[in-house]
DNA sequence: TAGTCGTGGAC
DNA sequence: TGTCCAAGACT
């Protein structure tokens, strides 16, 4: 049925659509970049992201040539940097097999790490003309509006692929199709507020018929977290002591230390100065950090106040404290690489995007 | 199956 | 200012 709307679909496409920079030309390599940078992204965030990216790794090659380092300051602040971590990966090991463009096989992309189902049908279908069909949460909002599901599990999941993939089969541009669907769904099946009026396949929509579009898909609450902490900026000379975490949030990147706002600032320090709190977001997180700089106590009043911690073994004090997370809600202990840098130094390494404003306003 | 993984924009 | 969220993948 969605079928005989493909030429009103396609008109509306033609007629309404952006042009973006992975648009024109489109490569195995330029899809594949482009798809990976907008999972959960905004298509404008990412715009001068790809564009940087084709000018610096233009190839499977280029980047398989880069080092992790500079990967992961490529994609400073585009987030999910698990994302980077996998493109870099796949592109070393295709590298590494001499291969110089990405397989045409719906299958052997499934199999890369850090492409699953849509962006492997995305690549197929934009890239190389194949027929297969992408299921995004655009298209999924759109298919449970058309079927009326109340819910959306692994049922429907099942059925819309093999429904979709069927039609796509008949259709001579399956990325174009793949495209309108999912421009359908975000510009006009909106989450809320949905165009039904100007939608070019309304008039079959089971959801639409029964005045239900504003129920379905129905949303569901999740309680967010929040707490508040201190961003330690340790500062020694010119240079600023880094953690490197191994797990958890911003692994992979550098940031400040952080401990509860609950606990006392460290022994020995002295805490120059404040920086204005900046949010951290993740997940259903939110983290208030309050930036404080601070510089060792005079040797001699260290003498009258003890020994004192000493920043070298804050990976020791925070381990002791149950980890950074305040409260000790989550066990365990967060594995920590640290090491003294120069704000000079630290232009060239990936530091998650809420650390990096704060670098900037002490004039990094 | 449900939690984890960032960010800046929209409202 | 607070809340929600956008072209998913992985564990």
């Amino acid at each position: 049925m969605l079928l005989s709307h493909w030429p009103s679909l396609k008109k509306w496409f033609l007629l309404e659509s952006m042009e973006y920079p992975w648009g024109e030309n489109p490569t195995g390599y330029s899809v594949w970049i482009s798809e990976i940078m907008l999972q959960q992204t905004q298509v404008k965030a990412v715009i001068p992201y790809f564009l940087a990216w084709m000018r610096e790794y233009p190839s499977i090659e280029s980047l398989a040539q880069a080092s992790e380092e500079e990967v992961m300051r490529s994609w400073e602040g585009l987030g999910y940097y698990s994302r980077a971590r996998n493109i870099h990966k796949t592109s070393k090991h295709l590298f590494s097999l001499g291969q110089k463009e990405l397989p045409k096989k719906y299958d052997e992309l499934l199999a890369l790490p850090g492409i699953g189902p849509y962006t492997a049908a995305a690549i197929c279908s934009i890239a190389f003309g194949l027929p297969h069909a992408v299921l995004d949460a655009n298209v999924k909002r759109l298919c449970q509006r058309w079927g009326a599901h109340e819910d959306w599990t692994a049922r429907e999941e099942k059925l819309w692929t093999t429904r979709l993939d069927s039609i796509i089969k008949d259709i001579s541009e399956p990325g174009l199709f793949n495209c309108a669907l999912m421009q359908l769904g975000q510009l006009v099946c909106k989450k809320s507020n949905p165009q039904c009026e100007i939608c070019p396949v309304s008039i079959n929509c089971k959801a639409y018929q029964q005045g239900r579009t504003a129920e379905i898909p129905k949303v569901k609450k999740k309680s967010v977290k929040m707490w508040d902490s201190w961003a330690l900026i340790y500062r020694s000379e010119d240079k600023i002591l880094m953690e490197y975490r191994d797990s958890g949030i911003g692994r992979g990147l550098w940031s400040f230390p952080r401990i509860s706002k609950e606990e006392p600032l460290p022994r020995g320090w002295r805490a120059l100065m404040e920086l204005k709190p900046l949010n951290h977001a993740f997940t259903t997180n939110r983290e208030r950090l309050y930036p404080v700089v601070l510089e060792r106590e005079a040797a001699e009043s260290m003498g009258t106040l003890g020994k004192g911690v000493d920043v070298a073994d804050h990976g020791l004090l925070a381990a002791e404290r149950g980890g950074y997370i305040p409260g000790g809600s989550l066990p365990g202990v967060v594995f920590s690489t640290w090491e003294w840098v120069s704000l000079d130094q630290l232009r060239d390494r990936a530091v998650p995007a809420v650390y990096r404003r704060m670098i900037l306003s002490l004039g990094g």
